[in-house]
DNA sequence: TCCGGACTTTCATATTTATGCAATTTGGCT
DNA sequence: AGCCAAATTGCATAAATATGAAAGTCCGGA
């Protein structure tokens, strides 16, 4: 998919970037070898529904919408709390195991967090598998799934 | 201060109305006599931080930036559980006592919430008065809390 | 009261963003 | 492969938003 794909990088340059402007994007695409248009990021930001955020230096940035995120998070939180029963790590591997019935469930969760050191996820009945894409970034999810249990 | 009242204004008509441009506020303000051009109203924006979300209906409206808000709501909800001791209502009314020294903390926190049913907030080193718009509100309020206090 | 400076607003316009439409690409399905 | 429908994109431009500069407002102090 190409879209996605390029949704993806998107995404991946909000966290790091401070991004101004629509072109901006194209310019940075353009430095990754992805070329469009601004229209086309225009389109992209009305489907991940981003938005341009007034910031406190007196500039503007483009932003996760953390709405959702919240939502999608704290949803996440509740079933995580509700059904965790264990957690093991292996290699860049993460996994949860729950009360059965709920692995899908929370595979989705995670899945819809767009976690950036997540390569994917997987859920069966019991159990959620975290592929992570390094060691060091399996820590970190470590630590963001430590935080979640323990955060209240 | 005029500048000030008209961000009121305008925080109001956000939760009230569905607002897709800044041409949308100047009609609704005019409405109410307050007569602005789009070029204040955006300016207003960016002061407030106010951000354009693309919905999923697909069209665009304006609203608080609520990474503030979850911010603020999340001090709020620790220093109330923090330093909560007890709670009364009368008539239009809301009392809470908190540990001493807490009472300031917590009003300014209630304050930036902005809550719609909030007529005023005063604290003293012990004590949160709420003056609320109505009763009908002073019951809202009340469940909002509640929810602060219970909800973890 | 009158002045000066800090804010605020408007006007005009530059800049940025959204979108209709045609062209192109993609993904089945036969 | 070849075709169709749906999805995606670019182009051109409309629509929306941001902003410099001029004009107006509001205080506080001489």
């Amino acid at each position: 998919m190409k879209k996605q794909e390029r949704q993806r990088y998107i995404k991946r340059l909000l966290s790091s970037n401070e991004i101004e402007r629509q072109e901006d994007f194209v310019r940075l695409l353009s430095a990754e070898n992805i070329e469009v248009t601004q229209a086309t990021i225009s389109r992209d930001i009305k489907d991940m529904q981003l938005v341009k955020v007034p910031s406190v230096t007196g500039g503007y940035h483009y932003s996760m919408p953390v709405q959702k995120q919240m939502d999608t998070e704290k949803k996440l939180k509740r079933t995580l709390k509700d059904a965790y029963v264990s957690y093991a790590t292996q290699d860049k591997l993460v996994l949860i195991k729950v009360l059965p019935g709920n692995g899908p469930a929370l595979a989705a969760l995670l899945e819809s967090m767009h976690y950036d050191e997540v390569f994917g996820t997987l859920g069966d009945d019991a159990n959620v598998l975290i592929i992570c894409k390094s060691l060091a970034m399996t820590l970190e999810l470590q630590q963001k799934i430590q935080r979640l249990l323990s955060d209240n």
